[in-house]
This record gives C-alpha cells, structure tokens and sequence, in this order.
DNA sequence: TTTACTTTGTGTCCTAATTACACTATCAAA
DNA sequence: TTTGATAGTGTAATTAGGACACAAAGTAAA
C-alpha cells in the first residue's frame, strides 16, 4: 500500500444482444504480448458527477455515446489494480500508477446494431464479446461484470428493460430468446408469450419477417407509453 | 471545485424496529448553534477495504459493530458536500475541508435492544430516530436514506432478513407490524401469517408472551438453518 | 411440383398462489 | 364481571403458473 490519495474510476458493463447471446463491450490495448482485455473504464475528472463520468469515459474509449447507464455499485478493495499485469498497464496510461483506485461499476443495455463500437484513446481495440467467452479480464473486471449479470437478472424481472437490446421492431422469438439469454435458463415457449402478452407492453405490427426460410414471424414494436406507466405506478409481477 | 484528490468516506444506513416503526441511526455534531444531523460516515482508510471502512466508522461513531452491512451504492455529486452548513461542519473535522468527497453508502438491520449508540469521535450523539420524522439531514443523506428505504424494500421481497431486525423471540404480529413498516402498506394478517407458516423459516417456542392485556401471542424463532438454505438454492417468492 | 426442413403460433388441464373477508379466544385492568 | 385489547383461525373465488403437442407458413433442394 503507499500513501497517495485513492483515485476514483468508473468501468461501464455494456451489454448487447445478437440475437443468439448476450454480449458485453470490452476494450484491449493490444499491445501484442500479451492482450489486456477489460471492460471501459478510466478516472472521473474532479468536476463531473459518477455518471457524467462514465458516459464521458465510455465514448471516449469506445465511441458509443447516447446511453441510459444505471449504477451497479463502488469496488475498492485495496489490492485490485495491483497484480503485476495490470500495474504494467497502468505504468503506460496512467502518472500514478500504484495508487489504490476505487471504481464505481455502470452497466447498460443497448441495440448492437445501433452501437459499433470504435476504439479510441489508450483502447486500442473496442469489440463486443459473448459473455460466455469471456475468462479473464484486466483488474476485477470478472467480478463486476459478474456483479452486473446479476443486477440485469434481477432487474429484467420487475422491470422490462430487455427491450433496449431489441431493434425498434422485433418478434416474441426474439424477446423469447433473449429472456433465456438473460436469465440463463429455458423459458416455455407458451407460456413466456402468454406472460408477455398479458402485459400489455408490446404491440404487433401489420408486417411479418420476410426472406426467412421457414414461417415468418408476427413482427411487435414496444409500446413505451405502457412500459411508463407501469414503472409509475410500480409491478412486481414480472418474474419468470 | 478545486484541483484537490477527491477523498473517499462511507456512510451507514442502520435500520432498528421498535415494534412500532422504522428507525435509522443518526449522529449529531452536537454545537448548540444548528444541529447538524448526518448518517454515520467518515472518510476510508488507504489500506482497507469499503467494507472494513464502514465497519470501523460505523463502530468509531456509534459504538456499534459486528453487524452485517451491505452496499447501496456510490453518491458522488461534485456539489454534495458543498452547502455552507456542510462546509462549516467539515472545516471542524477535515483537514482538506473543501475537497470533494465521493462516498459509498451501506445498510444494515439490528436489532434495537442489542445495539445502544454510544457517541464518540466527532459524534456528539448518536441515537435511534423515527424515519418518519426525518425532514432533514447532513449533505446528501436524505437521498441516501432514501436509496436505503428503497434497496431495503426491493431486499425483503426476496430474502428474510427482516429477522435481523427482531430480538431472538418474536411473535408474527411484530413479524407482520415490521414488514408493514418496511413496505408502508397494510398487509392482510392471516394471508401475511399463511404465506410465512409456509416459507418454513420459523418455528414456534413453547413459549408465550404474559404480563400483556390481552390474549398472549405465540412465541416464534427464526430458523436459521431453513434460511440458509433457502438463499443458497435461491427463492424468489417471498414477495407480498 | 413435390418433398424436406425449419421455425411460428396456438389451447387446455391441473395445480398452486392470491385475495377478500369476520368472528371467537384469552388475557389484564377497571 | 365487564370492558378493552390483541391473537388466532378458514374458506371460497379468482388468478397465475407449469407442463405439454401439433398444424401452419415459408424457403430450399431434389
């Protein structure tokens, strides 16, 4: 330990869906030894809130900008930013490499197709990840996108946020498959629409899916004035 | 805003129950000129971790420890702590006064008899108050406090640890008057007995109230076995 | 043009959970 | 012995949840 000050950071745990997995946006700094993969994440400037801080650092490291970012929680262990690979890191970006940092972990659900990531500052690769690919991770990264899987299962379960990772106009397939993703477990398919449809939250569209070679699918938009007033005026029932 | 490091501080959110309401554990810098009521907190140590920080300022203060405390999350306005009756204070106890603070906020359940406040440090009192009858407190924590009510209200739907908040023996009309306090609404009583009996989480003492004008409830311990195990295989249905 | 392949979309039955609701029992105190 | 206070109990009606199988609609390939 040393006596500098903390510093304090912020690390955003983006997610996005490809209609198969659920993904997460990290960054390396691809020096070509050995990759140094991590989420988004750098130190507040003394001026802004935490998260003017982490909307500001996640676009300059990766570009996406535009984002509804939802706190996940503070970590400060002493000893997480001092194993050796990640002090060798922070010797090239940082002029106080050994002070403890504290970070304040976001997380964030977006469309894909609407966010391609563009690296930029000390991130020399931005690029969505599947979750399930993901090993290691610089610092204690693994534990906060741990900690964020969390927060989104509980969440998606009283609200009905998983429709930020949809397109405007999606199909129950869709939403069905992204709930599983989510929740890391099969949902029946009959019963998950009937839930879904009591809710009252989507509306179908007059369009089908085309060029798909099988049966194509009722396409529904989100009804977002429903989905207002329900966080209004409060729903427990949302649980699968 | 000024060039200074930002300093990190915790500030706990201690909930008690008298059997009749919610209480929060405040101190007061205790000046005679204008009360200044504030949570617990103070700024961390570099060596240790949030946890332990809260901990050790939760029992510097109050007198109180070896009590669970778990995190809300991380307040960190750059203006949070700059009101003119906040700087007066910290100019008292700082040495950098005006440098900005982050802090990480946390939240437990005691039990009130066990856990007399004894004031200490720049804690002039330190006391049980209604959290009905808070209007008013230092820096940010009415919106802490608020967060806390909040995280509280989300966690008793899905884990018992509202018997942290009761003494050893209890009867489900506390049971019943507490959780009625935590979510402020009613609750039916024989649904709110029928949906504990069947949660399996208590067991009946032989054992009953006296001395009390009026029929003699039912004495009741926790089951802490049961409850182990049922956070471990995960339960969602605990919600009322 | 027929067949194969793939995914969509739908209904019922059974069980479990939720809600609403009112009266008797038991004690202390007056 | 009466009063006042709280404890303790059951049922009926409704709603939600879980398990389960097959026909429909399109493309692609034979």
């Amino acid at each position: 330990m040393n006596e500098l000050n903390p510093h304090i950071s912020v690390d955003c745990v983006v997610f996005g869906f490809d209609f198969e997995k659920l993904n997460v946006l990290v960054i390396d700094r691809g020096s070509n030894d050995t990759s140094r993969v991590a989420l988004p994440g750098n130190l507040i400037y003394n001026s802004e809130n935490l998260n003017e801080a982490a909307t500001r650092v996640l676009e300059e490291l990766t570009g996406i900008k535009n984002i509804y970012l939802e706190q996940i929680g503070a970590f400060g262990d002493p000893l997480r930013s001092k194993k050796q690979s990640d002090q060798e890191w922070l010797k090239a970006i940082r002029s106080e490499p050994s002070a403890r940092v504290i970070t304040v972990a976001y997380f964030s659900l977006v469309k894909m197709a609407d966010y391609i990531p563009h690296a930029s500052s000390f991130a020399k690769v931005a690029s969505w990840v599947s979750i399930k690919e993901i090993s290691e991770l610089a610092f204690d990264h693994l534990e906060i996108l741990s900690a964020a899987k969390e927060t989104l299962k509980q969440k998606i379960k009283i609200q009905p946020i998983g429709f930020n990772l949809l397109p405007e106009k999606f199909t129950l397939s869709q939403l069905h498959r992204l709930y599983e993703a989510i929740l890391e477990k099969p949902l029946d398919k009959r019963n998950f629409r009937r839930k879904i449809q009591k809710l009252d939250i989507i509306t179908p569209l007059r369009e089908k899916q085309f060029g798909v070679p099988h049966k194509p699918s009722q396409l529904y938009k989100f009804n977002k004035e429903k989905y207002e007033l329900l966080t209004k005026i409060g729903f427990d029932n949302f649980g699968f």
